[in-house]
Formats: C-alpha cells, sequence, structure tokens
DNA sequence: CTGAAAGCGCTTACAG
DNA sequence: CTGAAAGCGCTTACAG
C-alpha cells in the first residue's frame, strides 16, 4: 500500500499526498483531512528505502562527530569511530556522511563546536566532557532541533539531553560484586582512578561510588583505600601505598579507568603478588593480561556499539520519524579470560 | 558512481551493464570484457537499496523458519522467532518475509523439511538437533544452493554448515571459572544435566565437557559429581544426592541448561543453602532467582541475537552478495543481578 | 491549492 | 547480441 493508492482512494494526485504526509503547506484542510483519514484507514506507513534513494543523492544526512584527539597509538576514541564507520557503511547508500573533529580540552569544544554549528549539520555525536560548553552546545542545538547523542559519559545537564552510555555507578557496583565475591568480607579493597590537571573523570568517580555502594551493603569489614594518581607511563606506587600491600589480608585493587596495564607494571616491579584486579576496557595491553590472569575481570563500555548505535538512531531518527528519545543504555558486559572472543 | 555512468563511459546501454553485472546471458565477449574492465577501474558497487526496491514486490527473499514446537507460556524457542521479527522489520520494506514451520521429534522435523523444500524458499534457519535428518536437509539444499543457518547448537555434519550459536563447551569453562573463583579449590561441584526419552541434549554435554576441563587444569582437589534428570515440574531430589549436600565442604552446582530454578525449588523444599549456582538463559524464573541471590551466575545464550543475525546475514549473503561464511560466535555474557538489564 | 512529469539507481520484458 | 522504455515508491520543481 503506497502513496498511489491513498492518492487514488483520495481522488487526489501523489503530489498531494506526499504534502499532506511531510505536512509541506499548500494543502486545503479539506483534502489534508479527507487524506488524513484514508492514510490511517489503511494504515499506511513510508517506505523509508524509497524515500531515501531520491534524497540520498540531493539531501545528505551528515553529521558532525566531535570527540577528544586521539594522540597515542591506541586509542579509546578510535573505537566509537569504528562503530559510526560500520553504521556509516550500512548507511552509505542512503546518503549518510559524517565529518570528523577532535578536541583536547575545553577552549577547543567551544572552537570546534562553534564551527560545526557554523557548517550545515543534520545531528551531532559528542561527548559531555565540560558541562557548561555541552549546556551551550545542547541550548543552540535545540533551537535548530539539531539532535545531539552524547557518548561514554553521562553529566547532568540543564536540557534533555541524550546519552548513549554505561551506567558508571552500576558498572562500579558490578566490579564490587565480582571482587566480593572472590574476596570476601574480610578483604582490602584499593580504588584508583586516574587523574589530569582538571581532576578526576566524572566516570571514576561515579564507579568508585557504586563500587562502594556496592561493598557497604554487604557484611564487609575491611578497609576500602581510594586513591588517585596520573595514570602515564612514569606511574609509581607512592611508598605509603607500599605498605598497604604488605597487609596478609586478601586484597583485591578496582581500576577505575583503561589504565589497569599500568598499574598491573609496577606492581610486577616490586613482586606483588595474590592481589585479584578488576579494570575497565579491552585494549591491547590489559586484554594481554586478562589472558595471563594477572587482572581476574575486565568490564566492557562496548565503545563501538555507542557509536554505531549513534548513528543508526540518528538515522531512524531522521528518516523514519523515531521520536522517541534516542538515550541508551549500554550492557555492563563482563569479560573473564575464557570469554573473551577477538571477533 | 552507477549503473548510467559505466553504461556512458563503456559506450553500451545501461541493460548490458546490468547483463554483465549478474552474469546474464546474451552478452559478447567482447563488450563483457570492456565492461567488467570499466566496473574495476572505478570501483562500481551495486546499490543493493535501489536494486531491492525494484524485486521488493516482484521477487520477495523467502525464509523458512523450522524451530521446536513452543508448548510452554514461556519458551526459549520465542526467544530467536522475536530476533527474526526485529529483522524482518527491518528488511521489511526490502522484500524480506519469513514463515514459520516447527518439530517436535526427528520425524516431524523430517516431514517439516521435506514441506519446507516443496515450497520455494531462498533460505533455511533451523537446528540441528538430529544428526541424520540435519545431514539429509543439508545435502538437499547444497543442490539448490539454499543456505541453511543452524542456531543454538553445533554438531558436526558431513558437509560445510552454517552455525550461529554460543560455544557450548567455552561456556561450560567460563561456568567452571566463575564457580572456582566463588569456591576455591576444595569445593564439591555437582553438574546437573537436563535428560529426555532421547538422552540428555548434546549442549548440555558439550559444556559438562567444558566445566570439567577447566577444572581439571586448576589445583582443584575435591569432587565433581555429574548427573541427569527430567527436569519437568515433577522433579525431586533422589535420596542419595541428599547425602552430597550434607557435606560441610564449599559447594557449587553447575545446571547445564535452562532449569536452574526448578533445581531451586526443590534445594528451597529442602531448605538447602548456601550453595553457589551457576545455570543457562534468561527466563523469567531464573531472572527472579538471580535477583533473590539464589542464583550467582546466569551465562546468557542471546537467542535473540541469533534470530537476528541469521535474517540478516541471509539478507546480505542474497542481496550484497557476500560470500564470506554465515558462521557465527555468540559471546558468553556473564549475567549478575547487578548487570541484568530489562532493556 | 493541485496535478503531471521527471528522476533516484536498478531490473525486466519487449523490440529489433 | 543490444537498446529503449516502463516501473519499484517516493520527492520535487514546474505549470496552471
Amino acid at each position: 500500500m503506497g502513496i498511489k493508492q491513498i492518492a487514488e482512494l483520495a481522488n487526489v494526485s501523489i503530489g498531494t499526498v506526499d504534502r499532506v504526509i511531510h505536512k509541506r503547506p499548500g494543502v486545503s484542510k479539506k483534502t489534508e483531512i479527507k487524506v488524513l483519514k484514508i492514510i490511517k484507514e489503511v494504515g499506511y506507513t513510508k517506505n523509508t528505502t524509497a524515500s531515501r534513494l531520491k534524497l540520498a543523492s540531493s539531501k545528505k544526512i551528515k553529521i558532525a562527530v566531535l570527540l577528544p584527539k586521539t594522540k597515542d597509538r591506541w586509542n579509546y576514541w578510535k573505537l566509537p569511530k569504528e562503530g559510526i564507520t560500520k553504521a556509516l557503511l550500512e548507511l552509505k547508500e542512503l546518503g549518510v556522511l559524517a565529518d570528523y573533529f577532535d578536541f583536547s580540552d575545553s577552549n577547543t569544544f567551544k572552537s570546534k563546536s562553534e564551527e560545526i554549528f557554523k557548517l550545515d549539520y543534520n545531528a551531532i555525536i559528542t561527548v559531555a566532557f565540560f558541562k557548561e560548553e555541552s549546556n551551550n552546545l545542547l541550548s543552540k542545538a535545540s533551537k535548530r532541533e539539531l539532535p545531539i547523542i552524547f557518548l561514554d559519559t553521562e553529566i547532568s545537564l540543564d536540557k534533555n539531553a541524550f546519552f548513549i552510555r554505561q551506567n558508571s555507578e552500576q558498572a562500579g557496583k558490578v566490579a564490587g560484586k565480582l571482587l566480593h565475591g572472590l574476596l570476601g568480607n574480610t578483604a582490602n579493597y584499593l580504588i584508583i582512578n586516574k587523574r589530569n590537571d582538571q581532576g578526576v573523570h566524572v566516570n571514576n568517580l561515579q564507579r568508585e561510588t557504586g563500587f562502594i555502594t556496592f561493598i557497604k551493603e554487604t557484611k564487609y569489614k575491611g578497609q576500602i583505600n581510594s586513591n588517585s594518581f596520573f595514570l602515564d607511563t612514569s606511574f609509581t606506587i607512592p611508598d605509603n601505598l607500599l605498605e598497604w600491600f604488605k597487609s596478609p589480608k586478601p586484597k583485591g585493587i578496582f581500576i577505575t579507568n583503561s589504565k589497569s596495564h599500568i598499574v598491573i607494571n609496577e606492581l610486577k616491579k616490586h613482586q606483588i603478588k595474590n592481589v585479584f584486579i578488576v579494570g575497565f576496557d579491552l585494549n591491547k595491553e590489559n586484554i594481554a593480561y586478562l589472558k595471563s590472569g594477572e587482572i581476574n575481570f575486565l568490564i566492557n563500555q562496548k565503545p563501538e556499539l555507542q557509536g554505531y548505535l549513534a548513528v543508526k538512531k540518528i538515522f531512524n531518527r531522521i528518516v523514519k520519524e523515531d521520536n522517541t528519545n534516542l538515550n541508551q543504555n549500554i550492557p555492563i558486559e563482563i569479560i573473564i579470560k575464557e570469554n573473551l572472543t577477538t571477533s
């Protein structure tokens, strides 16, 4: 049942039906009502494939992707891009494309988002690292009805924003459950956050909160020791912390970020063993330590999936006029040596 | 870059280009070579969306789905169908449809697959429960170049078959790792398989093998006790097994099938506590026990994803002429109370 | 306010 | 062996 049959039933031309469907001006109220009635009666839905066939060349859907600058060889922020690339490949024929922008601090985030606004995009995929700047972006975008999807991290913003991310507090609880399951109520726990000049990333803090919340709800009676370090290659364990490792009690470390391998490198240097470790992210170094048994659990944030879903959801919103919100909770995937897949 | 530009460059009509692309007869060797050369030079790829637009009405892609009969209110075999339905919804506009068939034993499997062969399908999605009958199906299908995807269970078959399933032996290893992590080297383990009149399902056996293999590779020095029961609602724990539960040692149960809740109902009847349990499948009853803490881990086979991927892969093979094999390893998803999502 | 026509990229039946 | 034309369902610029 297509536009043509609707037109026949309504005794109008397909052009008129099209105008009604797209709420374009130039249709008398009377014919509009007549056409809408028939559309409803026959349960017509637009064939979006056919629709995009025409528009794929004339009216591209352009997505601006603004993510942190990737400097390392391996960088977390390449992963959402892989998912975005995959989605674009699937949607290429339907006229969807993306341009990439990057930022390294709040200033460049601001300038790049202004640049994006000058160009003519249909949607933005970015991350909400900077509250004020993200709010600015949101308020500008809402005036143009430009959908924005924030990946990775959720912070509270003024307007209704869309987030595709893992619930970090819940992920912290999962980490707590896993370590507590292995180590029980008497162990000591060490939380290691990553800090930079701006402080500790909100994801790390949310994970820490979740971890502690979970542990507090058990019959736990050990010590939880929280620390934040610059987890670059020059990281060394401070002396007071070396003391911590000397306790004969069962010991667990919760690393709230992707740098488990940096911590483990240090543990090895000091020949510290018998510590259970839960970390995040499947980078090459972490995977090697998971395989060697030095990391017990890794939590996967599925960054590729986040990017992939962002593009797909933008497409569905714009093309299929799917007005459900674009939020998406990413499952907290528990990875051990035995269920690690390299597919 | 489309068929039209290719035609211009080759000084032929678009009809001729189309004939070359689809290897249809009626093209002189000379023009064929000329057209193929240009196609290669410009890196032309068919716009499958446009292609399907025409074919969606005239040349449907018809998939036969042959799965076990669902009798219970909740039934595992409804789940792959949900995934299939989701995929069909996405591909509806492109002219993909499925018909459902069911079987209850090897005889009905055979008769239904014969029925499917009489009708004119482009692909089959089913399960390989019966070796001989599955081999028959495969050999008939290969004559017609009809792709067959087997879900859920992998068995060794004569011809190259396609499987979308979790590696059951590996899943058993994951279960072993999880229980061993909680209980250590001195615990006793109980394996509970589900049996029916035909014996124990191959999935259960593969999982058991994986579990035992894993445990044997650790410094384990407890007892592993393997059992098979009809795990229907009339299940009761036999007396000799009640003895097993009286041991003061740490105890773990590995239920190699979806019936953890049946086992737990019995444990509760006998007021047996302090047993750690790993099971399979996110049915309503299992989820309730996961939430109450009576199940520690559930492994998800993602049956919806299996069905979804099967349809998508069939579509890509037929439409995009993607000739990579259709096998797909489903990740071994570890579910605990804290990462259970109802989305 | 409305319709007829051309076109998106591909497929197919028909004509020569 | 090859081409011209109609059509898949929708969109759009043009004419009236």
